[in-house]
Order: structure tokens, then C-alpha cells, then sequence
DNA sequence: CCGAGTTTGGTGACCAAGTCACCAAAGGCC
DNA sequence: GGCCTTTGGTGACTTGGTCACCAAACTCGG
């Protein structure tokens, strides 16, 4: 390792050396396969997760069985939902699972603790992940609440796209992710087709003008 | 002052003694009126408070200009937003205004940061203030989706109800606490005035069947 | 390659909720 | 009293969620 994981994490850059020296022989790399729940309610976390590569999808799920989707994280990000569960001891219902093959530093509790108590710059970084979570948590009841459907799916579909503008997912999960109906999506994705924004085939949706996408989500003054 | 105001706070009690000092002397109580903006985007908090007597409505601005309760911060609870401010600087759309005169806790940021710093159990104080935020989050958002309007404001009146089982509060201000329209509120009430639950004035509403309003609740399975 | 079972997507009917436009009643204030 | 503001009521319409059901596409054992 010639480089050192904690470059990836802009909040972590300014370390002092000791502090780095702790945080790289205290912790461990680790690396699951996709579908991997990396937490769920009722179960102890011991370790906060920093993602190196891959995405992890938080979801609730509510008492009725259904889920929505709450965020994701993504490489760089840590996984702070973990620290709540760590230290806090709180009930939580939501679970986490690894979308992709996942490779992520691994820092166990007692690690985590000493570095709050040590490190202004190591709390500054956990007291960041924080609040962005929490004022993404606001982005999105603003979304839910404010936002028409077909806006909140265009954004979407312009997030999921890969290097060939396919998204691949069913209507289903596009449902879950954005806490709707199965029904509601394939509607509106026929509308997308419709308007000659969208190719669909079997669990993927093709966006041949993501320009219409776009102007849509434009228009409604929004942000993603 | 003969007994300390850190008996308020159960995450508090089991400070040792040094630390309590230094929490006593290196903090102030304030008291402000009823309706005082604590918090608002783009205004830098300098102090963690927590809360001795009265409440706190926590909003989110959408740039439409409506707005959505977030939640509400009662006698012996934190208002780690501030915190988030505070540690993070990360932008925030959300505001705090206090409902009822308030008096507070003020911890500048330097105290805060050197308790973080220096006392297991603050630090587990305020992570556990800040989780159970989020969680708070995860149930709203959980309601907003899967939960019928009736219910959530069947659950909301009984919450908001005095002694006298009044609930003060126009429609339109129940209409932002629920993050539905005015007219949606005027409706519903008028449903629940048909069944003999509530008598409406200008301004308040009479809960003169709470058990029914406790049925509909209970029925859905639901918590609050 | 066939055929049964599963997954995925499509559709119509209906209900719940949000939006718009407007009005009326109640209260405050000169 | 008369004017203005705040609050609440209502109908028509749109959007979104639910339910019931079907059909096409895939899977997999044989």
C-alpha cells in the first residue's frame, strides 16, 4: 500500500502523522460482495464503515412491510448510521446493503472513540458526516412532500444512468426508491416513452434524451 | 441555585464531578419569549442548547416558500441542529423557533468541543442526541409516505391537546405541521366534527372524543 | 425444445390527497 | 358602523396510490 485509504477522505487529510498512524494500524480494509446487509435493527455494529469503493443503499422499512429508500453512500462517504447504532445504543429501523461489491475501512469502536476524544480535525470529519445526513434527511422530506412524481423519477433516472445511459433497474425498485407504487412508475416511464425521452426493456430503461429529462427537472426548480 | 440543572438531563447524570463543574461554570442559562428565531440558515450558532422549560419548532424552508415541520424539541432534550452547525458548517435549510417562552443551556462552542474532547459519557450524550434525531427523521419520513392524512392528524391533535383537551392552532398552521394544505385540515376536521371527536372555534379545536381519535390512531398500527 | 412457474410490466377502476379559485364568516381596528 | 385581515368552507379538477387482474418475458427442470 503505497498510498495511504485516508487521501480518499477530504476531511481526513490534515491529520497529524500520530493520528494517522492510529487510525491506519487501528482499523482493517474488508471487502463484501454485493447484497451483503452490512447492518440492519437489532443488530450491534461494532465497526464504522468508510467506503473505499462501491455504494451502499440505506433503506426503512416500515411496519406495513414496505420500503423506502432513505440514501446512499458512496465511495469517500462513511457510513455514519453505524456510529448512531455504535455509540448511542439507539433503536434504529433502517438497514444498509452493499449495491455493488464493496471495499471499506473497518474502524472498530474502541479506534473510533479514542479518536473522537484525541483528534479535533477526526471529530470534525464524524460531526460533518452528521449533519450532511441529517440535512440530506431534509432534502428529501422536502422532495416527498413538495415535489411532483415525475420530476423526483427524471432526477433519479439522470443518477442511476451508467456510462451508456441505461439505468438498470425494475419498476419495482425505481418504486421503492422513490417510496411510490410500481404502478405510478411504469405510468410515468410510458409518458417519458411518450414524449421520446425513454426506451424501456426488461429491467432497464435506455435514456435516449436525457435533454428532456433534464429540462423537466430544470424547470421545477429543484436540485437533484 | 440549589440543584443543578444537569439533573434535567438523563444522559447527563452519571458526569463526574470535574466535568460537571466545568459544564456549570463554562455555560450560561437564557431565557428567551415565545416566538424568538434560535436558529436559521446562513446564521452561525455559536451555542449548543439545551432545553429547560418550553418548546421548539424545528421547520424546513422548501424554496417555494411553504414549509414542513420537522420535529419539535421539548424540556430536557438538545438542539443538536445547532450542533450540526456548530461542528460541521455545512449549510442547512432548516430554522428553529421557539413555541413558548424558553429558558436554556447555552454551551459556547468551546466548552461543547472541550466535554466532546475530554468526557466519554458527553460525548455519548451527544451522539445519542444527534441518532435519535435522525431516527426521529426516519419515522416522520416513514409517516409522510405510508401513513393516511386522518390518522396523522387524529395523532397530532391528541399530541398538541392542553389540559382541556383544546388544541390551539389554526388550520393553516396544523396544515405546515403536517406538511399537507389548509384545505386538506378544514376537511378532515370537518370528518372527524361529523363523528363527535371535535367541536372547531376560530382557532382551536375541542377533542370531545379522544377515544375515538385513539381508535383511529390504534388502528393503524401506528406509533405517533 | 417444451411447459410450468416466476418475475416483470401494463391497465382500468377507484379512492385519497393536493391545487386552484373563490366566497363567507369572524375578529380587529379606526 | 364600516373596512380590512384572518380564518375557515366548498366545488371542480389533477395527481398519486391502491386493488385486481392480465400478459409478456424470462428461468429452469426435464
Amino acid at each position: 500500500m503505497t498510498e495511504s485509504w485516508i487521501s480518499k477522505f477530504k476531511g481526513l487529510s490534515r491529520l497529524p502523522d500520530d493520528i494517522r498512524h492510529q487510525l491506519e494500524t487501528g482499523s482493517e480494509i474488508v471487502s463484501v460482495p454485493a447484497g451483503t446487509q452490512i447492518f440492519a435493527p437489532g443488530q450491534t455494529a461494532d465497526n464504522l464503515w468508510l467506503l473505499l469503493d462501491g455504494t451502499v443503499k440505506v433503506q426503512q422499512k416500515s411496519e406495513t412491510g414496505r420500503e423506502i429508500f432513505l440514501y446512499r453512500v458512496h465511495a469517500g462517504e462513511s457510513c455514519v448510521l453505524t456510529t448512531a447504532c455504535m455509540l448511542a445504543f439507539e433503536d434504529y429501523s433502517a438497514e444498509g446493503t452493499t449495491e455493488t461489491p464493496v471495499r471499506a475501512v473497518a474502524i472498530p469502536r474502541q479506534t473510533f472513540d479514542d479518536l473522537v476524544a484525541k483528534s479535533p480535525i477526526f471529530r470534525e470529519f464524524v460531526f460533518t458526516a452528521y449533519s450532511r445526513r441529517i440535512t440530506d434527511l431534509f432534502t428529501l422530506i422536502d422532495d416527498i412532500v413538495f415535489q411532483r412524481m415525475d420530476v423526483r423519477l427524471a432526477s433519479r433516472l439522470l443518477e442511476l444512468a451508467d456510462d451508456a445511459n441505461v439505468v438498470h433497474a425494475t419498476h419495482a425498485v425505481l418504486g421503492t426508491e422513490l417510496g411510490t407504487a410500481r404502478e405510478v412508475i411504469s405510468r410515468t416511464l410510458a409518458e417519458f416513452h411518450r414524449r421520446g425521452w425513454v426506451e424501456q426493456s426488461r429491467g432497464e430503461v435506455h435514456l435516449t434524451g436525457r435533454e428532456g429529462l433534464e429540462r423537466l427537472v430544470k424547470s421545477s426548480g429543484a436540485q437533484g
